[in-house]
DNA sequence: ATTTATTTTTAGATTTGTCTAAATTTTAAT
DNA sequence: ATTAAAATTTAGACAAATCTAAAAATAAAT
């Protein structure tokens, strides 16, 4: 089967939002296309049509085994495209993301094969997100987040909670990116933001806000 | 202006039946992309609403400059695409013609420079075709043909008339590919047919068909 | 338990890109 | 100069993907 950009943007869309919610409803897709809703229902109606979802009217839309198949290979495609453009063409990693978006939609397997082999089968994309294998097997991400880190610990930053460019660019502008070692100093009750120290360098401060969306790994 | 795949990939056929007569008709056009023609007037007109070529009924179409600046700018990612499949993947120069068909629809600009630098700025793609610059600009190419060489000269091959796989599967079995030195032994006035010899192999025969889609400069 | 608000679906329209069948124009042949 | 053939355009239809406005179903509030 071969299915559009459309069809494919929607099954990667329910797919992120299933991870957080098994029922996906229409207004979360609404909102996370930017479609109308009446738009999502003709397009839900399509995909399960095609076997990719199971669709219950006015009950929201879980992905067959197929529909999540499909979904893998999508963003295997995309994170394997974000990690060449980072890797090879020397692209900052806020920068990465809508050109993946197209990218991902080239529809030769043989061609994201050999992207593979030539990246060296990286484990994780840019922004710390684990890139399926072609089987599309991945290893469990992280869900540990600065914010629940206790005071005291050592860690490194192993994801970002989101793709906003405008997170990438303040933590790029703190010197903080995959990889990134550093120890929680101290925790604020007031607020909730938190003392961190990278190593050579002066102690910083991090809002709640930002420690929640910043994935680390204690060492 | 963003402009579909579908304009895209009629802009280039435009340009390519051009380049050998400058004007094209609807037929040409039918022919080239495997559509109907009633299908391409449609699509003429929609084309020349958007000033990308001169639309005669009944007359046939001419790219206007911004046309020509569009086509050549999809020639460039093109070939661009398919000297990275060939020289960074290992693809086989005779695979690469239909990824690269959807690759130069990514509409990055800045994607495009950072992988024209990443690749060194070559100048021809895997098929000896040249690679237009950011401005448009390229090397005017060879159209000396294997069939209009004379017997007894050396010469070397430079691009190829058609990218058929067949043809390139052909020339990939007979040792020929872009550079490869040769000398013009004998042609045979009854069909045409030459003899060549290649470096450290013995002679062999190829059609008058053949040597007409070899391109050649003298050395 | 009704009423109100929210969510979702339906109905009808639009744009893009394609098709078939019929009409028109241009070209070639008698 | 007519007539026949070929090329091109027009007319009308369709699928995909979207929209707005209205109707229907579900959830929340009184
Ligand atoms: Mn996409
Ligand atoms: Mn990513
Ligand atoms: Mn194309
Ligand atoms: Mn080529």
């Amino acid at each position: 089967m071969n299915f559009s950009t459309a069809e494919e943007n929607y099954i990667k869309a329910i797919w992120r939002l299933q991870q957080s919610d098994e029922n996906v409803t229409t207004n979360e897709l609404s909102a996370e296309l930017q479609t109308k809703p009446a738009s999502v229902t003709d397009m839900l109606k399509r995909l399960s049509e095609k076997k990719l979802l199971h669709y219950a009217p006015y009950y929201g839309v879980k992905l067959t085994p197929e529909g999540k198949k499909l979904a893998l290979s999508i963003i295997r495609k995309h994170r394997l495209w974000e990690y060449f453009l980072v890797e090879k063409l020397q692209f900052n990693w806020d920068a990465v993301h809508d050109i993946a978006e197209e990218l991902e939609h080239v529809s030769s397997p043989e061609l994201i094969e050999r992207l593979d082999a030539f990246l060296g089968y990286p484990k994780a994309d840019p922004h710390g997100d684990p890139i399926p294998d072609s089987k599309g097997r991945m290893t469990i991400t992280s869900n540990l987040s600065l914010q629940q880190l206790e005071v005291g610990a050592a860690a490194v930053v192993t994801g970002v909670g989101d793709q906003s460019s405008s997170l990438l660019e303040l933590l790029s502008q703190k010197n903080i990116g995959i990889g990134t070692k550093l120890e929680l100093k101290q925790r604020h009750a007031f607020d909730g933001s938190v003392e961190i120290k990278l190593r050579n360098q002066p102690i910083i401060t991090l809002s709640e806000q930002l420690a929640k969306t910043i994935l680390v790994k204690t060492v």
